[in-house]
DNA sequence: GTGTCAATTGACACGGTGTCAAGTGAGACG
DNA sequence: CGTCTCACTTGACACCGTGTCAATTGACAC
């Protein structure tokens, strides 16, 4: 139902993303959808079994329109671990504005729906395999900071990188997209790697 | 309504916080309160306006019986800027865990009622005042981090401080209090305090 | 011209919030 | 003793959003 590729289906996810975009994932029902789509609200319920299925599928959506892997290939591709974790910053950094629709409307269903919660934090999950991976790089080349052992490392800097950090920081401050990239970068590299006094 | 003090006010707001507590702030519908303070749903009505009102309030009790501005007392009374801002995070950081209950309820509000939204916002821009506080006492003593605007430096201590930021290290990664409290000073202070060779 | 299939319309169940009206029961006061 | 008041109760109901169901339409395919 939810899987197979039909014309309809594709405006669906398009307006779902398109309209979640718009209003910042709050407050967007099935009727919207619907509308935007150019559909009755019943026959979304006839390419997604739920509205949590339906925000599931548009995620998937659109990790293949913004082509994540082809994104993180290089800081997949980097040469030291201090290289590594400034690409994925920027990766991830530049990544949230494009999804913060979709990803707001997961996280606010995430507390009523089980299935979204467990969505959610699949995705987030993902995002703490590279931060694990950088500090991991970092760590083979000797230049994790003392003090941290690899898991609470991760764990510190996953935390950093959540949407809601963001969120405060662009949204409710005002900061650019390009400051907060910035700022993290600083922020990541003060904390995890080794000063070295040459 | 929400104003004056009756005995079976004061028990629903007792109940409300416990049962907030024991349930982290997700799924606890005006039924539930009502049970647990012996009433019918409609009386919990005769008492708050909405489930929002009766949270606002929730709020106000529960930092009436924790005495919040006792607690600052040590951080206002600091004698250096750097100290301010360590009993300062100390202070917020062993408040959260006391208050996330009701604050995740009204953060889950936030999302469906405006007023809840303006309530909680509030709190966080009363955080806030902490914050720019501390920084401002950093600056007067001239050890505000080079690179750091006052504002600049206030959103991002403020933003590192967020609920959401503590839910991620204590409940998603299993930090104790004490190791988050612990870990946000020192990334205070490095980011935010001039380092002295000295 | 008949079958298939996507989509439509309209009705409805469910769960949660909030409202309303009529009734109950206990204490205060004559 | 009666009666007034007031907090609270019971039960019904409106509103909204999600999700379901059944009957119908309309187009394209063979």
């Amino acid at each position: 139902m939810s899987s197979e590729i039909t014309e309809t289906r594709s405006r669906i996810l398009e307006s779902t993303v398109r309209i979640l975009e718009e209003h910042g994932g709050k407050g967007v029902r099935m009727g919207d959808i619907a509308k935007e789509s150019g559909i009755s609200r019943q026959a979304v319920y006839l390419h997604f079994a739920s509205r949590t299925d339906l925000l599931v599928a548009a995620t998937r959506y659109l990790d293949e329109i913004l082509d994540v892997d082809k994104r993180l290939a290089p800081s997949r591709a980097a040469s030291s671990g201090i290289e590594r974790l400034a690409l994925y910053i920027d990766c991830w950094g530049n990544y949230i504005p494009e999804i913060y629709g979709v990803g707001k409307a997961l996280m606010l269903a995430r507390d009523s729906d089980e299935a979204a919660a467990v969505a959610w934090d699949d995705r987030m999950a993902a995002m703490r395999d590279g931060c694990r991976a950088a500090i991991d790089a970092l760590h083979a080349d000797e230049m994790l900071a003392p003090g941290w052992t690899r898991p609470k490392a991760t764990d510190a800097l996953w935390a950093m990188l959540l949407v809601p950090h963001w969120e405060a920081l662009t949204i409710e401050c005002g900061w650019s997209t390009k400051r907060y990239v910035r700022w993290m970068k600083t922020l990541a590299e003060q904390t995890f790697v080794r000063q070295t006094n040459s």
